[in-house]
RNA sequence: GCCGGGGUAGCUCAGUCGGUAGAGCAGUGGACUGAAAAUCCGCGUGUCGGCGGUUCGAUUCCGCCCCCCGGCA
């Protein structure tokens, strides 16, 4: 492969049209699809995440889409590893990898690394978990205070997710995660260009809101229904990407119909919030105010990669 | 038409024994290093339905009017 190849991030909000950019790109430049997104690596649920349909993965070669079945724990560790297998396999082809999704942590772990320290570590995690359960997110605060005062500090007294972590870190390894931190290691030989789609909020979320809908009423609930059949709990993790539990509580007549849609519109409308909240901060990010379906949007992305390749590549 | 109940933040509502008002939801800003579609934190001025009256002062009391929801006709 050539000293630097070229590696094209397709970034934003959820259903600002990501998947048809990745796509259209992948045309023009002999690209390949890289899956970021952190719901749709699970198998078998398609019309809940979004994926692209089957047709739009035959057109161009896509990855890391149905690698994990549902309610199996995958990580950004573990998608750091397969992406960056992956992104080197297409690029000994001689292919551009197109990351595609809105997971800012799994691109994050792909382009600058983790800190290398350990990784998940079940049979802890449950013992921090019933501590948690009988005394409280409180008691684990303190308890990561003691040990590690320097992390504590940068995280919230009751942001279970992140305390939990610290404290993992540093029973695992004897060395507190504040210690470990900041000891990334980028991905190298590849010149990367970010590229965000961030269409008008207002234009956003309406598109969000008919999504929901044309799920609610296109698979979703077969998907659903299925997780049940398979055996899997309403409170694994199969049922986490948003509109699962809603659907769920729809068919155990706990929720109408329109409950479910609009309480799933709702938690969608801040997920992509909190997705642009996320890639806002990158500066890298080259923003483009469309959807992904708008021409000006392929249009205008072609222009960023000429512009970051010199010329010689498109 | 009559009798009740109600009109306060985008929505649902609380409240002010007269000193221009506050919750939840929505929205919005942010944090984020192996759960990330997760997890957590911050942000509340709006002719208090309209017009008059009483009052130093009215969203609050009084009168009239308008609108909504029940019930009776």
């Amino acid at each position: 492969m050539s000293p630097e190849t070229l590696l094209i991030a397709v970034v934003g909000p959820t259903a600002s049209g990501k998947s048809e950019l990745g796509i259209k790109l992948a045309r023009r430049l002999k690209g390949e699809i890289v899956n970021c997104d952190s719901m749709q690596v699970i198998r078998g649920l398609s019309v809940g995440t979004a994926k692209p349909s089957r047709e739009e993965m035959q057109t161009v070669p896509h990855h890391l889409y149905e690698v994990c079945s549902p309610g199996e724990f995958f990580s950004a560790g573990a998608y750091m590893q397969a992406a960056r297998a992956v992104c080197a396999t297409v690029a000994e082809r001689g292919n551009v990898p197109i990351v595609v999704g809105g997971t800012g942590l799994y691109l994050r772990a792909l382009l600058e690394g983790l800190f290398e320290g350990p990784g998940r570590d079940e049979a802890i995690r449950k013992r921090l978990r019933s501590l948690a359960d009988r005394y409280g997110v409180e008691r684990l605060y303190r308890l990561a205070r003691h040990v590690d005062p320097k992390a504590a500090e940068r995280i919230q007294p009751r942001d279970q997710v992140r305390i939990v972590r610290a404290l993992e870190v540093y029973f695992v390894s004897g060395r507190p995660i504040s210690a470990w931190q900041s000891q990334p290691s980028p991905l190298k030989g590849f010149k990367i260009i970010k590229i965000g789609l961030g269409p008008p909020r207002a234009a956003l979320y309406d598109r969000i809101n008919r999504r929901v809908e044309a799920m609610f009423s296109g698979g979703l609930l077969d998907e659903i229904r299925w997780l049940l059949e398979q055996g899997h709990d309403p409170a694994s993790r199969a049922f986490t990407p948003l509109g699962y539990k809603q659907g769920l509580a729809f068919l155990r007549a706990q929720m109408s119909f329109e409950e479910a849609i609009s309480e799933t519109q709702t938690q969608t409308r801040r997920y992509a919030r909190r997705q642009l909240i996320w890639f806002r901060k990158d500066p890298e990010v080259r923003w483009l105010p469309y959807f992904g379906q708008d021409p000006r949007a392929e249009e205008e992305a072609l222009n960023l990669i000429q512009e970051k390749v010199g010329g010689d590549a498109v």
